[in-house]
DNA sequence: GATTTGCTTGACCTTTACGTCAATCGATCG
DNA sequence: CGATCGATTGACGTAAAGGTCAAGCAAATC
């Protein structure tokens, strides 16, 4: 009993991870060939420890934000430059921040149409209303159904 | 001078509109084939009004939000849906609803990213402060290169 | 009237992101 | 020991989103 049963476990076979994440192994596997993910292997055998987990998360994240899969690369690429070198430093700050400005950008995107849409939703929703009282006015007298 | 000349003319040639949008003649033939957008004709040539024009820009910033041509053009629905029955209406709001819940999951997924890069490139200012802290401490007494 | 300019359709090509077998190989189960 | 299970590589297929000719037509220009 020297581990008790980890809530999260440290290893995962590529059909764990599969499963977890909600994708095929097809897809990890591409991913890799990719190089966006380098799992141990033990033998021929892919082995996924948990930083390999989280890092197939940002993947999907970015492909959730649109990105392509070279441009997830990049980004995975700032997480982890090398951060002794000065000179290296000044490059991924400069990257870091025109990463930043695509995003802020493509938030002002989801923010309008956000807006366009909670602005449709409004409008009918008050013609649902609407139109409720009319029918409830040509209906006066009428019973109404309880609850 | 009954018109004077428009801030932004009334029609536009494809060449135009795909001028101002950035985007290719061929992209825009493309994204009719998929139905997205109407644009009259004037004989056989392609006549886009502001309505077209607004339209395209829905589209672009659909694709910039990531959305595939498919989902830009349920995107679309949403907007010139029939809002007089209320069967109609009813539907629309729940769509919207959906849309609105899947842009606010994006948001997150973006406020997060930029959440992880704001702390990034703090890390990596601060790095280079130190270093220029330790830098300036072993050249003391050499004289600052001024301005 | 011949040519250039701008538009048209049609056909095929390309890249990205996987899906879908097929054949193989090693560990385990019966 | 034969079969099954989970993994592997490799090859081919496919849908989406255009790019890139090619050939034609029509109006303006030289």
């Amino acid at each position: 009993m020297e581990h008790p049963a980890p809530a999260t476990p440290e290893l995962f076979s590529i059909a764990q991870l599969a499963e977890e994440l909600g994708i095929t192994h097809r897809a990890i596997r591409f991913y890799e060939a990719k190089g966006l993910i380098k799992p141990l292997r033990l033998g021929t055998t892919r082995v996924f420890g948990r930083r390999d987990r989280a890092r197939l998360q940002l993947v999907l994240r970015g492909i959730r934000l649109g990105f392509t899969l070279a441009e997830v690369g990049e980004y995975l690429d700032l997480y982890d430059t090398d951060r002794t070198k000065r000179g290296q430093i000044r490059l991924l700050l400069d990257k870091v921040r025109e990463r930043i400005a695509a995003l802020e950008a493509q938030r002002a995107d989801l923010e309008q149409a956000l807006a366009e849409l909670n602005d449709i939703a409004a409008q009918a929703q008050s013609a649902l209303n609407q139109s409720a009282l009319t029918q409830s006015n040509e209906t006066a007298g009428t019973k109404r159904r309880a609850q």
